[in-house]
DNA sequence: GTCTATACGTGGATAGAC
DNA sequence: GTCTATCCACGTATAGAC
């Protein structure tokens, strides 16, 4: 996608900063001045090249990799072991402590105190995440899988960034997988309640597009 | 426990402001001013009665049951169908939308950017919760057990309420204790992975106590 | 117990020189 | 493109009158 406009010497290590920074202190903890610090940057920069905070805050926190190529190159390989095909990548990507990478750990810090965080996530999730296994995923119901699967995945990285939830937050990487990926897997191939039994009318899955 | 130091008039006014404000805000979002109008009351008494901002949280944040109670509670049902019972319970606590009565969400949003706060999470969970659990599961790895649970349980606080992620934000609580259950039941009561391969030097639940 | 006034810092944002 | 200076709003917290 070409080069985002003016991309010279200090945007990129505002960029960065920004991220890390974002991902640590959520929005309200973050300071225009304290990533210009960080960035050795000057404050001003920031607005010269993002024009305000919020703005900032949605560049910084563009995923590294899109959901649009991992979906579909997770589901190719099949439905089975995709629980733990998907864990394994997100440990991956998120790392064991703060290597810079996890944008997503700072969207959902953000999300809990600032209301356009949430709404970013929240459509980047349905949009973006959902949209695509719904495409791609032949279940019934695959707008409820994804977001079973997204609350999981929420909490795991809550309990082991945010919280630092013992024995979670320093557990190794495989043991996390072995003890979510059957999870992730129900969530994703397994029965549903609603199979069963009519929902209320909260429309769910109804329509099947989207 | 007898009667914290001085509850005239206005004192419990703040802190039921104080909770639903720290609940939709967080930390850093929430400030003494606003509680205060919230409250009705001037801001100078919020540091008469609590001291500090700091100190506000915590007193706002002390939950309306005690896990001290409840965990004994369902655990006494047998572990027979305990995920479904304790989803029930737990969602009829937080209501369906921003009904007060739920600290625990304002806790968890606060702890995304506070570090205090999630220090506050932390040691909650690992003693009361964790603690308590530990004791009373006749199960390997109780720790573990109640730490997958919380991941679970925190997971589903953000998406229901946080970020709103639909279809679990405006789901029917039937529906949600119909999906989640399994996964709760599984973690409490199913075999863990570390049953079969002993695990790398991360020191989980050898000792035992604590 | 309750409120007014205020000290003091810090935050986001802008104007304009270089 | 980069930095200095600055405006202005708002935050926590305190002192002290009533």
């Amino acid at each position: 996608m070409g080069r985002t406009p003016g991309s010279p010497a200090n945007r990129e290590a505002i960029l960065s900063a920004a991220k890390t920074y974002f991902e640590r202190h959520g929005y309200e903890g973050s300071t225009i001045r304290g990533i210009a610090d960080a960035a050795g940057v000057d404050p001003a920069l920031l607005y010269h090249y993002f024009g305000s905070k919020d703005q900032l805050l949605v560049a910084a926190l563009q995923l590294p990799v899109n959901p649009r190529d991992v979906v579909p190159e997770l589901l190719a390989g099949g439905l089975d072991g995709i629980g733990e095909r998907l864990l394994r990548r997100l440990l991956g990507v998120w790392g064991r402590d703060w290597a810079a990478g996890g944008p997503m750990i700072g969207l959902i810090r953000a999300s809990a105190t600032h209301d356009e965080a949430a709404r970013l996530a929240r459509e980047f999730f349905s949009r973006e995440v959902m949209g695509r296994v719904a495409e791609s995923l032949d279940m019934p119901q695959p707008r409820l899988r994804a977001a079973l699967v997204g609350s999981q995945l929420m909490g795991l990285a809550m309990a082991r960034f945010v919280i630092k939830l013992e024995p979670i937050a320093s557990a190794d990487p495989e043991l996390l997988i072995a003890c979510y990926a059957p999870t992730i897997q129900r969530y994703l191939t397994g029965p549903l309640p609603s199979d069963d039994r009519p929902l209320p009318p909260t429309r769910i899955g109804k329509g099947g597009h989207q």
